[in-house]
DNA sequence: AGTTGAGTTGACTGATCGCTCAAGTCGGTC
DNA sequence: GACCGACTTGAGCGATCAGTCAACTCAACT
C-alpha cells in the first residue's frame, strides 16, 4: 500500500477550512457536502473528523476564518490607496461588485448567503454570522466617524453604516437574481445619491451647524 | 350538457402547493424534503408525482402563486386604507417588519431567501424568482409614478423603486441574524430619510397646489 | 353493466447523506 | 530500540434523500 509521508499538523485542518470556505461559498453550506470537502481536499474522512466533531464546526472555523481575515483581506485591499472616508465605503462596495463581476453575478457576500441559507441556525452559527456584519459595519461606522465633519450633526453614525450592509446585500440579492451588475450598480447608485444630500447638508454656507434644522417645516402628508 | 365539468375539486394539488410553500418559507428549499411536504399535507408520494414532475416544479408552483398573489395577498392588505403613494411605499415596509415581529425575527421575505439559497439555479427557478421581484419593483415604482410631483424632476424612480426592495431585503437579512427588528427599523429609518431629503428637493417653493395628491397613475400591472 | 382513466396507495430503489472506527503509519522522546 | 500518541486510512454504518411503480379505487361516461 502507498502512503505518503505526513503533514504537518496545521496543514490538513487549514486545506479543509479553506477548501470548505471555497465551496459554502460557490454552493452553500447545504448544499455542499462532506464528501464533496473531502475530495476537494484530497483528505480521507476520518482525518476531517479528527480536526472537526462534525460538518457545522467545519463552517464555524469558515466564519471565524472570515471574521479573522476582514482586515487584511477585504479592508485593506479595498481601501489601498484610498484615502478619502466615505470614498473607501464606495471602494469597499466596488470590491464587492467586482466580486460579481468575476463570477457573471452568481457569487456574492458569502456572509449574507449563508445568513439567509440557514433558516434556523444553532446559536454559536447565528453568533458567528453577526459578528461578521457587526466587524463590517465597525469598519463603515469608523469611516463615517473619520468623516463626521462633513456629515450633519444629527447622523446615527451606527445606523447609516447597518444601512450601507443593507444597501450591499440586498443590491447583491439582485443581482444574483437577475444576473445583471446593473442592480447592484442602481442600488450603490441610490446610495450614492443619498451621501450626497448629506454631505451637502453638512456644509451650509456660513458656518457650523446652527440649533436643530435650518429646514423650515416638516414635510407635508 | 357541458361535457368540460371537472370531477370534484383534486385539493391535493393545490393543498401540495400550500404545505410547501408554508415549509419552504420556514425551513428553505433545500432543507425541506419531499417526505417532509407529504407528511404535512397528508398525501402519498405518489399523489405527489402524479402531479408534479419533480420537486423543482413544486418549487415552481410555489413561486408562480407568490406571483400571482402579490396584488390581492400582499399590496391591497398592506395598502387598505392608505392612500399616500409614499406612505404605501412605507406600509408595504411595515408589512415586512409584522412578518418579522410575528416570528420573532425569523422568516423574512420569502423570495428572499430562496435567491439567496439556490446558488446555481435552473433557469425556470430563476426566472421566477427575478419575475417576484419584477412585480414588487413595479408596484413600488407604481406609488413612485403617483408621487412623480412630489419628486425631483431627474429622479430614476424604476432605480428608486429597486433600492426600495433593496433595503427591505437587506434589512430583512440583517433583522433575522440578528434576531433584532431593530436592525430593520434602521434600515427603514434610513431609506425614510432619503426619501424625505428627496421629497423636501422637490419643493422649491412650497404651496398646496390644487389636486397634486389625485393624481391617478395609470394601470399596474 | 361495462369501460375508462384520473387520482391514490405505500412499499420499494439506488444514491447519497453525515459520520464511525478499527487498524494502521509515522515523528518525537526516552 | 521501545514506546507513545498525534495523525491517517478507507471500508462501511444507519438514516435519509428524491423518485418509481404496479396495483388499486371510484366517479363519469357509454
Amino acid at each position: 500500500m502507498i502512503t505518503q509521508g505526513r503533514r504537518s499538523p496545521p496543514d490538513t485542518r487549514m486545506r479543509l477550512v479553506l477548501t470548505a470556505m471555497q465551496l459554502f461559498w460557490e454552493k452553500g453550506y447545504g448544499s455542499t457536502s462532506v464528501a464533496d470537502v473531502l475530495k476537494a481536499a484530497r483528505v480521507n474522512s476520518g482525518s476531517l473528523y479528527h480536526f472537526f466533531p462534525g460538518k457545522q464546526d467545519l463552517l464555524l472555523a469558515v466564519l471565524d476564518l472570515y471574521l479573522g481575515g476582514i482586515r487584511e483581506m477585504l479592508l485593506e485591499p479595498a481601501w489601498h490607496g484610498v484615502e478619502d472616508p466615505v470614498e473607501r465605503i464606495f471602494a469597499l462596495l466596488a470590491r464587492y461588485r467586482r466580486s460579481l463581476t468575476d463570477t457573471e453575478c452568481t457569487y456574492g457576500c458569502p456572509i449574507g448567503s449563508l445568513a439567509l441559507e440557514l433558516h434556523e441556525p444553532d446559536l454559536p452559527v447565528r453568533e458567528r454570522l453577526a459578528a461578521n456584519f457587526t466587524a463590517w459595519i465597525a469598519a463603515i461606522e469608523g469611516c463615517l466617524e473619520d468623516a463626521a465633519d462633513r456629515l450633519p450633526a444629527d447622523c446615527n453614525r451606527r445606523e447609516l453604516a447597518a444601512f450601507v450592509l443593507t444597501t450591499m446585500e440586498g443590491g447583491v440579492m439582485q443581482a444574483r437574481t437577475y444576473r445583471r451588475i446593473e442592480s447592484f450598480d442602481g442600488a450603490v447608485h441610490q446610495l450614492r445619491a443619498y451621501f450626497d444630500r448629506l454631505l451637502r447638508e453638512a456644509r451650509p454656507d456660513s458656518g457650523p451647524q446652527a440649533g436643530s434644522t435650518h429646514h423650515r417645516r416638516k414635510q407635508q402628508r
